[in-house]
DNA sequence: CGCCGCCTTGATCCCTATCAACGCTCGTGG
DNA sequence: CCACGAGCGTTGATAGGGATCAAGGCGGCG
């Protein structure tokens, strides 16, 4: 379903949800060379370390960010869904200081920096929803850091929920209060800061509260209000623009 | 000893240290406005749901970014060292998502936004110096989500003074391998994810180690090399231009 | 059909929170 | 000048959340 819009439209409608644009500056986007690529589930899509002379936009599926200790666990810092730009921070920090993968099949576009800077140049105000887009994406990183420095497992995936049904729900692939969600338990288990083990637990525990319904594929919340009471889940921080989120009934 | 150079100095200082800024670039920021306040320690700078019209500078002590759980717990999710700008993010997501404190007695300074607005748009390098900034602090955002999701408290904290020294030493703060650091426990245990009582178990272990002597008002790295091993720490995710970490021998 | 990855469940252990008490330092006031 | 209280740091005892270890079930795929 995401397939049928163009992957400029889907950059201009992410654009769009934090930041008004204006004809030119959506004209200019369309115009944007993209090089659409497929990946499967697990694979890495900028390795950390790496020089990146592209910037890349998720079309369809699900990809993270992560980094690595040394002595090899892995923290998922940031969970993209179609339409987000993972890496516009490559564009001015040359170095890749974390690295990209799908969490499940994706597909993927690539926009030459060279392109999207002389886009910025000819009109600076997209320059400022680039950037704007750069900060949102850090204030998220500080949600996640008070949900895994304070919270316990058990409220903390809950708001991990609460944000991914928001979300999807602002670039529309969430039906009601159920989205696809093809990740398996250790991917969301890197991403809370707990065992797979123990995200299995937790996963029990949603469910036997009637808050969740999951299969392998997809998640349907069965109580919204509660599930963000638990999840003490807030979403301004996302800063959508005015009426994305209350117009979809959250 | 910060005294003894302009706000506008230090800010030029900050931004060459990460970006490399013209001549007239410098001159412009040596030209903005800065109000200086003097805080004690324990206030906000700016509370959470405010939209502030000034962006503000740490000119002397610590301050930091925190935001609460709605049970009240706090997590500290940034620590700020003369010279950084806190809160460039206003200037484009008008909403404070999270609240700024001082940490110990600070002098800060606050340089309205439509000043720098203004500067950004006649010099629109500015704006990348600035956007850069807001991009490194976003990798250190990341750089604690892997610290408090996937380290034990003893290595998270090692770190965490790890990364406190390389960026205190950028700026001049850390002669040798001490620096001043009047901040409680508290404060370090909240920005570590932990609690009071096993910050002080962990600072008393880190001593024991021989790695750090701490007196309130100081901490002396006995053992850097083994700091860092221990801490797993590696400053690349700081983005510093070539020379500012290797010059000064660390 | 059989292997492999993923999920589940149970048992045990350990790291860290919690509760509690005490000492120290410093600022305030009698 | 000393008493006193408040805030901070330290230390001990106990409790609990989540990790670890282990085994079994299930479905998908070669």
């Amino acid at each position: 379903m995401t397939h049928s819009i163009s992957p400029n439209e889907l950059m201009i409608r992410r654009l769009k949800s934090i930041y008004t644009l204006s004809p030119e500056e959506a004209q200019a986007i369309e115009g944007l060379p993209v090089q659409v690529v497929s990946l499967e589930s697990g694979q890495d899509i900028v390795r950390m370390g790496e020089r990146p002379s592209q910037c890349c936009i998720v079309i369809d599926g699900f990809s993270c960010v992560y980094k690595l200790t040394s002595d090899g666990s892995r923290q998922i810092m940031a969970i993209h869904v179609p339409g987000d730009i993972p890496d516009i921070q490559s564009l001015h920090l040359g170095l890749m200081d974390f690295g990209l993968a799908t969490l499940s099949p994706c597909t993927i576009g690539y926009i030459p920096h060279d392109e999207l800077r002389r886009a910025c140049e000819k009109l600076p105000r997209l320059t400022v929803a680039l950037w704007r887009e750069t900060l949102v994406d850090a204030s998220i990183y500080r949600d996640w850091l008070l949900n895994i420095g304070q919270r316990e497992a058990f409220p903390r995936v809950a708001h991990l929920i609460c944000e991914l049904m928001v979300r999807l729900k602002a670039v529309g692939l969430a039906e009601d209060l159920s989205f696809k969600f093809p990740i398996t338990q250790m991917n969301l288990a890197d991403a809370s800061g707990i065992t797979s083990v123990h995200m299995s637990r937790v996963y029990a525990a949603l469910r036997a509260d009637g808050l969740l319904e999951v299969d392998r594929a997809k998640i349907v919340v069965k109580d919204w209000e509660r599930l963000k009471k638990v999840g003490d889940f807030e979403p301004s921080y996302l800063h959508f623009l005015n009426d994305v989120i209350s117009s979809k009934s959250l």
